[in-house]
DNA sequence: ATTCTTCATTAAGTGAGTAAAGTAAGTTAG
DNA sequence: CTAACTTACTTTACTCACTTAATGAAGAAT
């Protein structure tokens, strides 16, 4: 049950929309954030000095005057507090600070001693990343205001919860309560690609879009579905197995156990699979070698083929069903480029339902490296720009005053 | 933009509060709302005489002394207020006037004259509607805090707009605006399937259920979401084409122009048309006959086998992507039973995601007849009984109090 | 009968908002 | 170049929905 409201829930709300508002329409006067929010301009004044009193918003230059006072204009102080955002690979975690508009300050790549298998090792990992991090950076570690972990599974984030990562090997970890006991600052997990839809939210493409959907091909088939401005979990976190849907009638088996579903045909361990199948001993060792043989070979169009047109299909089916205005492709495999995503737009056209046409755009926009850690940093820079709807962590507005 | 909160959002949130818990807990005391809410007994004291000065709520029968004063029970009074609900069919509109509980109190059919394919038409059919359904029920017309419309098609509920209804034939119609002025109550509207799904989650088995989906099989195949405890309408409402995804290699013409769609093969204009092909001229004549034939005709076991399994394939896809808790399948296909359910229940047992397996129930519940228009009802004592997250319509808070 | 327990209401206080008036710092007009 | 006008912020007084504390109600326990 939704917990009861009480004036402290108007004032997160006001603040959260000043604060928004001062980060994302950029050097901002009160009177303005005042007019824009519907705000008197005394409450923007008391929000706006409380926000001031944390460092997160300074004042800048005087606007023109436009016939009388000229306004001061206030700006957000990207520096004024920081985040870490962890990716939990295979046998090594990474990982970054990032100020408050996202960008990387610092860098880390740590390895993960004993199997990652178990949690421990991998906790024992983030904590030796943090230390670094905040060491590199040079920053006082009470200006970070908490870790995001993106992991690849069934991610219960609000919980905090590893339901099931095939992946790693893991089975309902509480992994949020584990690194919280190690490491003393706020702990956020979610799903790796949850976490970079969360990113494209704040900082890329999806900044000022409510609904939209971001899928990654690589080594799987991964969804990140934004609905209302929110990230759509479904229950348990479970929400987003895209890549084991099924839209065709194949029987090519899966890793997860099944047959036909998508990540059989078009990750990029089946593609390489099926091109040493198509060229025998002469056929691509890796994805990397898959990609460059690509503009010789020309035997291996039809592979690409075959695979566009089953995402052009999967996708349309995304849009059937969610109807987003914005669809991101992105991920490793979007090298394969035109061969893959040529026949993949023409299906996604044709098979999209006729009351949506055009409803929607496709973005194909590759990730930069830093990507997955500002993703998971996303995780915990989005709590301190979300608006509140229920009880949220509180990272600052805890009720002492900075002085 | 969000708008700015004021304390009347905080009143609204825990009059909301307050209401649903007495509407779902039964009779209950002021002091247990107050233990349950986390509100205070003042609180709770003020917002229920504000909801029984409104007459919502009745004081009812003391509780037995558990030591001390007895408490006074509070109920819901069903009869205090009404709304409407009206399903817009090709030639007629059905329709009903419920109560707080969602019962309906009269229910009329009026026919539509003229074609339905202009929207006047049918607004004037819905005008005679409300007429003889309150005349009918025998209430005064400032009880009816609305009229909720299902229509069939893509609706924009939050703008009033149906976008694009092939059945209708409609295009852009701003029908609830029409519908406003010409009725002088408030009016929502939304697709049906989606009023449907409502209907459960105010007054079907997923009351309690934050994640579920409700699939109908019937002309068509409709889809309603309801993610966090709220309906997912996506992007201008164009969410839940699950009819028109595509789940094997079939290139089954569809109405809708494509191939292959999940419609082309399950829905019933589709199941009869196939039966007709298999069994010639002692096939059926419409969905009626098919499922009265399907005891006796074994060779009609393979049809229903084929639709079952696409249709199980189809709802693994759905619990993939939207991880539900709760799965409802209704309308009038599933008089299809076993012969379609058997190879439906295999197929999505065996092609839901490893990590989600058990995480969800399958629930086959037919429809009374007046669930659409209960469903429709819905979309009003929905907006009374909702927690406000934004600005909502303001059936009954206006300032103004009740003597 | 007195005390205890629980329910509900009354009275006083707090905080976050609003409205109205005042101060600050420019532009414009005579 | 002063006076009037504009626009930006601040101060002051007030409101309202909550809180805490105290009071009254009504039955149970001793």
């Amino acid at each position: 049950m939704q917990d009861a409201a009480d004036r402290q829930l108007i004032r997160a709300i006001n603040r959260a929309l000043v604060f928004q508002l001062i980060r994302r329409e950029g050097p901002i006067s009160r009177a303005e954030i005042a007019r824009a929010t519907g705000l008197t301009q005394v409450t923007v004044g008391t929000i706006t000095s409380e926000l001031m009193a944390h460092g997160l918003v300074g004042e800048g230059d005087q606007a023109k005057s436009t016939g009388g006072r000229p306004a001061t204009l206030l700006h957000l102080v990207p520096q004024s507090y920081f985040a870490i955002g962890a990716k939990v690979m295979e046998s090594h975690v990474v990982g970054a600070v990032t100020d408050l508009e996202g960008d990387a300050v610092a860098e880390v790549d740590v390895a993960i001693e004993g199997l990652s298998s178990n949690p421990n090792n991998v906790v024992d990992a983030i904590a030796r990343l943090v230390d670094q991090l905040v060491a590199r950076a040079g920053i006082p570690r009470n200006k970070v205001l908490g870790i995001g972990i993106g992991l690849a599974g069934v991610v219960d984030a609000r919980a905090g919860i590893c339901r099931y990562s095939p992946f790693l090997g893991w089975h309902d970890v509480h992994i949020r309560d584990m690194a919280s006991r190690e490491l003393g600052i706020p702990v956020f997990v979610d799903n790796d690609v949850n976490t970079l839809a969360l990113a494209e939210r704040w900082f890329g493409v999806g900044h000022d879009v409510a609904d939209f959907v971001l899928v990654t091909l690589g080594r799987g088939v991964g969804l990140g579905i934004v609905a209302d401005g929110r990230l759509y979990r479904g229950a348990r976190g479970g929400a987003g197995e895209f890549g084991h849907t099924v839209v065709d009638g194949s029987d090519r088996p899966c890793a997860c156990g099944n047959f036909g579903c998508l990540e059989a045909t078009v990750s990029e361990p089946a593609l390489v699979a099926a091109a040493r199948t198509l060229m025998g001993t002469s056929g691509p060792g890796d994805a990397e070698e898959l990609y460059r043989m690509i503009p010789e070979s020309a035997s291996l169009r039809p592979l690409f083929r075959v695979a566009g047109k089953m995402l052009g299909r999967s996708l349309a089916n995304l849009v059937n069903l969610f109807a987003p205005t914005l669809l991101i492709l992105s991920g490793e495999g979007i090298r394969a480029g035109d061969v893959l995503l040529d026949p993949l737009r023409e299906e996604l056209e044709a098979r999209v339902f006729d009351g949506l046409r055009g409803t929607f755009q496709l973005v194909v926009e590759p990730l930069p490296d830093a990507a997955w850690a500002r993703g998971a940093a996303s995780l915990v820079l989005g709590e301190l720009f979300e608006l509140p709807t229920n009880v949220q962590a509180d990272l600052l507005w805890s009720k002492e005053a900075v002085s």
